[in-house]
DNA sequence: TAGATTGTTAATCGATTAACAATC
DNA sequence: TAGATTGTTAATCGATTAACAATC
């Protein structure tokens, strides 16, 4: 366990994490890598091989004790911790994000957002928006190191720029491109296009099949 | 052109669109792979096999006119014919969704939200919300392919079931447990966790960092 | 012609899958 | 003991990168 971990297994354990969560009723308190790989429709060794990257709880004919695997991979995760975040962009998607509850359980927690027009926001569930000039003493006030960027795409280069300016060292955009970053920083882009792209040429040989039947 | 193209390969498709359309008003009306290599920070090999798989305009020392390569990979994508699709669960996240403009780019046209309680939500774009009960015979009366799920994992798995039965092909989740689906209907989930995983990995190893210095 | 760039063919790398030994 | 399951070692597969020939 805790050995160097690639980005796909990475991607791969919040699956784990929510399937293990969502059983936590069960008969047993045991769980093994062949039923979550059945109840996930993944291949059974690929789950046993993740698993054993953050976990060494699994026994032979049993299987892995369930509480005991959810805190290995939360823990392995980050989510024991939590992290604090800002968002940037106070708009219908921004709002959203930061009335989502369900982010507690990822360990993250957005403490407030930013605006150019904060006077004329407001979030549902009594969360502050401030003015973007506030933004550099905020972050460096309340040591964040996660950004939420949900602004436009042609505002949001400039925007993490600040950020960066600011101290922070990850960045999870919303808007749709490239963003430049110097090394040490990672960005996330969320990207929405990327999504449809997948689904949309999927639809698309879905109709010529059709077609050609 | 138009050879079978991995999924690795589609998902970095909208990133080159994107930034393609971002330079229409530059000096040249051509572009290399280089170049576009270079803005993305990306490998100009890789770039080059990846445009190399959807449009053949490419020439040597002069590279791709940017008109035409936008048009290829559009039509790649299927950008160029609007898909429909309807969304289920109209809470914030899901208003959000229905009232970006940005879809159309994408040839995306979220025709209306469904929810169990209609008469609370309102679109300011005033695109309509049903009840659910209305569901099939608009999706069977509009031909709609694609569905997007908004609501809370709980009830994801119901409403994905009921997508199923309005012959739905396509299934765009952003709820964050796994989907149990019928071959030949594929799904997408928008695993914000995922992200978060990713990030937060990444921020635990910097921290770790630092402490060691 | 020389140089930049494309597109293809071969080599490398990493991740997934298969085979198997270990263990309860 | 027999069978299920783990974890590891080897084989396969696919994707990325490197090398190179073709072309404007």
């Amino acid at each position: 366990m805790e050995k160097k971990v690639s980005k796909s297994v990475l991607k791969r354990l919040p699956t784990y994490l929510a399937h293990l969560k969502s059983i936590q009723d069960a008969e047993s308190p045991y769980i093994s890598a062949t039923a979550l790989a059945n109840a996930l429709g993944m291949g059974e060794v690929q789950v046993r091989k993740d698993l054993a990257m953050v976990s060494d709880g699994g026994r032979p004919k049993i299987g892995y004790p369930r509480e005991t695997l959810i805190a290995d991979i939360e823990q392995f995760l980050g989510y024991d911790n939590t992290t604090d975040a800002i968002l940037i962009g106070v708009g219908k998607l921004g709002q959203a994000l930061m009335c989502y509850k369900g982010f507690d359980e990822y360990g993250l927690n957005i403490l407030a957002g930013f605006d150019r027009h904060p006077e004329t926001k407001h979030i549902d569930n009594g969360k502050p928006v401030y003015h973007l000039d506030q933004l550099e003493s905020f972050c460096r006030g309340h040591k964040v190191l996660m950004g939420i960027i949900t602004v436009p795409q042609e505002a949001a280069q400039n925007v993490c720029d600040m950020l960066i300016r600011c101290g922070i060292k990850a960045i999870w955009s919303f808007a749709p491109g490239h963003l430049e970053v110097p090394e040490g920083v990672m960005v996330h882009n969320e990207n929405m296009a990327t999504s449809l792209a997948v689904l949309s040429v999927h639809l698309q040989a879905q109709m010529r099949e059709k077609k050609e039947k």
